[in-house]
DNA sequence: TTTCAACACTCAAACGTTTGCGCAAAATAG
DNA sequence: CTATTTTGCGCAAACGTTTGAGTGTTGAAA
């Protein structure tokens, strides 16, 4: 077992200073060409490689972006990693994922450990325990010190600092749209309950597309989920209560409970009942019938979120505070769970 | 915006030494009673935490293990995710997550880069293009560095160091054993090429059983996959091709092709055709039929990883070597895709 | 010959911790 | 009242870097 090699070392094995090896590796025109020559020869023979906690010491700040996230087990999330990473990386930055699993004292934990030095600001969204408890002092905290934060996805206006959201009202009324064009009546709603952001959007967006059409809101087509664990018999007896022509549902396993309940019902999907989705995940794809959806592009997110986070870390400190919302446009995946336009 | 604040800063506005600040935060003994307590008042009141950057680097390690996966997106991963971070959190350890993107470059890189002093040690699988191309240089190199590596689900031989790994033959062969049990003659497998260990030991499973039970294995029956985008034409193809009354696949994508192509050519999932997969996935619960499986329980996998690496991590380094290899069981989920047993 | 710039390099401080050692004052023992 | 121990605290080094300031040679201009 051979230990990393150091400056230190390169600088006693070659009989010179600590300081004129750090020069001559950063090619400094002090270092005569000799011995830089001798030195980058010997770095490189032995593959000599900077400590990364030295410098991040040193220059106090690390290249590295944190992303805390409710849970992984989630394509939407995964995918959203997948972008960051790819920006992330392109721009010289390494990615640090933590997990909240939804719980308030978890993400509060990961987030005062990350910023104890570990990253340079934050990419997240935020645990449902958070937005039900409405307690943010951990993210102003953060702000107070000076780090960035991104918000994304599960985001909420009191917090101020970058956020990229989808058109989750645009969304849903695309999707509700799509139902009433393909012929649709009555259109049951299965959406989460109102504290989870995204979910009280797309209910907008379902509700707001109606009044448009001029159409009744009936409150009984509404289903507005709790707990996920009794999700599958809720969405059942729900449609089994209901006759409905068609179900916007705010995500795919709703979407799926929902088909699922309908052809047990003795009905068919699409032709008897059109379903539609939100969140493009392997479910929907693979699903058969394959669900019409409404794609949120978290890649994209990602991204998105990356360079609003590296922008701010790069920016100079004079430069006055502003914060930017960036909205990832929704479309609509037309598959196999919908009747087509005629 | 206020800065984090340091041992130095509480030491300047208490007039006291840094080294009392950090004895008395310590409950050092040496530091008088009422010193300690204003000194604990104090940072409290300011909420003062000590900056992991300047500890790891005193401490020379940095209480973070590094995951490096091919890909995130893949819920098997992310669930080997959840189980390596539930124990690591337990005991005090950091999770950083990275992808190779199945790339060989990547690998290296992102190893590399978490060697410079980021993480006390790796969780790998490895990627495709490494298995491919042979070259282990970058493990044998973190582990001549005294890294502790773990690998887990991609292994292989030449690697000298902990495992983590799924009784693939044995799993393997209580798939194809069930199939024959519920009345199954000739059994169709849909593998990966060999490098990709699992795909040949997963085949070695099928042959293994076949033979144990006399029965001759026809060549036909045998699909090796190599390129993922063309997975699902091929499959097509091989159903349409095969007279079989069962089909063994190495994963849930092949297996949800599988049953396409049997639907499409007009047969009956699982009257006419049983299908079992490997991998117990959200696609295999959700789907219709829901796929009988072969569950690889990938989060505990995770956790014996973390295990394994943390014992390395906190054992004397004058204890001797040795390397263990967990396996993992795998276990027969019996769902709607397959016939009952009698 | 003196002056001074250019060159090639070294010293030392800093980033934020921890910790062995030293040292003065106070407390105890003789 | 001196001698020794204990108490309470500070100094400085170390982890691995970077970098401004300093230093001792050269060689050329004045």
């Amino acid at each position: 077992m051979r230990p990393k090699l150091t400056l230190k070392q390169i600088a006693r094995e070659l009989d010179v200073s600590i300081s004129t090896v750090s020069r001559a590796l950063r090619d400094s025109s002090e270092i005569g060409e000799e011995t830089r020559k001798k030195i980058k020869a010997f770095a490189k023979f032995y593959n000599y490689k900077p400590n990364n906690i030295a410098l991040s010491l040193k220059n106090r700040k690390t290249k590295t972006i944190g992303i805390i996230i409710p849970e992984i087990v989630h394509y939407f999330f995964t995918t959203v990693i997948s972008g960051v990473e790819k920006v992330a990386n392109e721009k010289g930055y390494n990615v640090i994922v933590c997990l909240s699993n939804n719980s308030f004292d978890k993400e509060v934990l990961n987030m005062e450990l990350l910023a104890n030095g570990s990253t340079d600001g934050f990419i997240m969204s935020m645990a449902k325990e958070t937005l039900q408890k409405e307690d943010y002092h951990h993210f102003t905290e953060v702000i107070n010190q000076g780090m960035p934060l991104v918000l994304f996805d599960r985001v909420i206006d009191e917090i101020h600092c970058d956020k990229v959201i989808i058109d989750d009202v645009i969304g849903a009324k695309k999707a509700v749209q799509y139902l009433l064009d393909t012929g649709a009546q009555k259109i049951g709603l299965v959406s989460t309950v109102d504290y989870v952001s995204v979910g009280k959007l797309r209910t907008r967006g379902y509700l707001e597309i109606l009044r448009e059409n001029n159409l009744e809101v009936d409150q009984n087509l509404i289903l507005k989920i709790e707990d996920m664990d009794s999700s599958e018999a809720e969405i059942k007896d729900f449609i089994n209560k209901n006759e409905v022509d068609a179900v916007f549902a705010v995500n795919e396993h709703f979407a799926i409970h929902a088909i699922k309940a309908i052809q047990e019902k003795g009905l068919k999907v699409p032709e008897d009942v059109s379903v539609i989705g939100f969140t493009n995940g392997e479910l929907s794809k693979r699903f058969i019938p394959s669900l019409t959806t409404v794609s949120q592009h978290g890649e994209r997110m990602g991204g998105e979120a990356a360079k609003l986070l590296i922008d701010k870390l790069e920016r100079k400190p004079d430069e006055g505070e502003s914060y930017k919302t960036v909205i990832v446009e929704t479309s609509l995946i037309e598959r196999n769970s919908t009747k087509s336009l005629i």
